[in-house]
DNA sequence: TCGAAGTGTTCCTTTTAACGAACGTTCTAT
DNA sequence: ATAGAACGTTCGTTAAAAGGAACACTTCGA
């Protein structure tokens, strides 16, 4: 299991606030904390509250999440991490995830509901994705729209590769 | 500037813990702290630390992030939130967002760098967006790609939208 | 009908995170 | 050289988060 990371913290606090050019006074006065608090925190000891999180998230203008999550680990079961972005509560129905595959990794996935198509578009890495006979090879940038109601996969070769990815789940009897 | 909302944790905790049918006992109980303090904190009061906030996130299975930012409130300057997903290093690089226009909003954008192209994905709502000369009607599901080295808009009519959006920075002299 | 086991809440206590002042350094300018 | 101002650290105090027990309540089975 996941278990915090004191140190992980304190490091990427440093690393936000050297690479702005700040001191730590500096970011302790802009965030309005104590300086012995954030001093504390830097150094990797302290459980700090979510307010003081918060504050310095705000100030380091990063996405509060990045404070904490160790970058470049990835959290997944077997080598993909899929993140649910945001999911849409109209018709047809989108949902939207953010998607990581670790090197020399293949995903099947089941077809989803009649009528599901999904797109994805590449960030980063390399990625051969698409339904089983018809595959095709993603560089960043490049995006991909197929039926998903058939079995599908996702593979990836010596790259990493992270992705967005859309289900929409376009209902039989919707307009065209 | 942001400023903490304390009763937006306690919602999202809340709705969490309900959608997987647990009880507070049982959460509390299995992330390891005291249900007083897991009933305080949904309740919107308090102010938890990060190993608490890491507990519940791990138990739920949710990527931290989550359980802070508001999901329905428009953090935005003038009727837009957008949010950084994911930012490719590469080449071409890709910059991935999360966007949501409130109803009746108008936002203009500068043209990006020359060769850059977005790509916009309707999650829920509607949406009319494109090149100041050629804009779309968007609807749940719908894709538009465009070329973002001009001037261009998104605007919402009488309701909200929710969108994802990539910019791919084709460089000039990339190969085809 | 009456426990027994669950729910979530409200106290009081203990622990500890945040504060603020003092500290030893380093660097600059007078 | 030397006073000044910055840096980041360490320390004791204070405010508050987390823990734990009791509480009133509902649900379920004997």
């Amino acid at each position: 299991m996941d278990t915090l990371s004191l140190g992980t913290l304190g490091q990427h606090l440093q690393a936000l606030r050297l690479e702005r050019g700040w001191s730590l006074s500096q970011l302790a006065a802009a965030a309005g904390i104590a300086k012995s608090n954030l001093s504390r925190l830097e150094q990797g000891n302290g459980n700090p509250t979510l307010d003081t999180i918060w504050r310095l998230a705000v100030q380091l203008g990063v996405p509060f999440g990045t404070l904490v999550a160790p970058i470049s680990v990835p959290l997944g079961e077997h080598g993909v991490e899929v993140r649910l972005i945001d999911q849409g509560k109209e018709s047809p129905q989108v949902d939207a995830y953010w998607m990581r595959c670790a090197p020399h990794t293949l995903r099947h996935a089941e077809p989803h509901t009649p009528g599901a198509r999904e797109s994805l578009t590449l960030i980063s890495g390399r990625l051969e994705a698409g339904p089983e006979d018809d595959l095709h090879e993603l560089r960043p940038g490049d995006s991909l729209t197929f039926a998903a109601d058939r079995p599908h996969r996702y593979r990836t070769d010596n790259a990493w590769a992270t992705l967005l990815l859309t289900i929409v789940y376009t209902h039989e009897g919707d307009a065209p």
